[in-house]
DNA sequence: GTGGCACTTGAACCGGACTTCAAGTCAAGG
DNA sequence: CCTTGACTTGAAGTCCGGTTCAAGTGCCAC
């Protein structure tokens, strides 16, 4: 019998599906040792229902601003470096929404300030001068 | 004489210099059409110095996540069209930052939750499950 | 006047994240 | 048994944002 009760396996596309990754991207995954199959119905990848999850976690990872090799790395790392390591990480995503707000709040100034060029509000251009060295 | 009293002109490593891009990069900001140099001093391109303020904004739009294309778009932009154009990229940037913040959160679950791995943390699943389709 | 050196060019290359393509395989259904 | 069509592969192509290179030019200091 099976390890679980309905364990169906998945094809590749149907990992796709689930996911809305093209399998093209799910076999480049693989490639980067992102994601393994669980195995192979002839050559057609088979995957495990916890494969969603993965690859849902490769987008998490995508959508905090991680690359794929840095996800690589973090999976990799040793289970008590994790904290330390998502710590770091937490301060790049805290710098990344700071300067994301700070974006936002210049372009909501240039939508109610007087200039008509964006360049000649000193506002705009104090904010701009932040990102000069 | 000149149009303005100290107008010096600055060359590309000046500008460089200012603003910490490389010229190899302000050359390809001129090729994309983001930024003109006034001139040439023979060969040498010669920059007026809001040309500084002209890459600030540059990096500006990059740090707001605009691509360069993006910009070269809102620069093109008709006057009268630039507000309702910003309004559409706040909005972007709303999401954006949203989806920061969100991922900020499952990271920082991840460091006080229990769950050896990720994956088994009910939490953090349902917040991936917000990923998928 | 002449030489050095910072600039110029176009083209090629890089890395990240994929997609596309041609050619081949093979499980399943009629 | 044989067709079909979704899968397989590796290689090449794409887009973005640049950098690097080789070869050439010409301003400025001496």
């Amino acid at each position: 019998m099976d390890t679980a009760a309905g364990a169906r396996l998945l094809d590749i596309a149907e990992v796709a599906e689930a996911t809305g990754v093209a399998p093209s991207a799910l076999r480049y995954y693989e490639r980067l040792g992102l994601l393994a199959p669980e195995g192979r119905n002839g050559l057609r990848r088979t995957y495990r229902p916890e494969a969603v999850d993965r690859v849902a976690l490769i987008l998490a990872a995508r959508a905090s601003g991680f690359s794929l090799a840095e996800l690589k790395e973090l999976l990799e790392v040793a289970p008590g470096e994790v904290r330390p390591y998502l710590h770091g990480r937490i301060e790049v995503l805290d710098r990344r929404i700071e300067a994301m707000r700070e974006a936002r709040a210049r372009i909501s100034h240039a939508l109610t300030c007087e200039h008509p060029s964006l360049l000649d509000c000193p506002t705009f251009r104090a904010g701009l001068r932040d990102l000069l060295p």
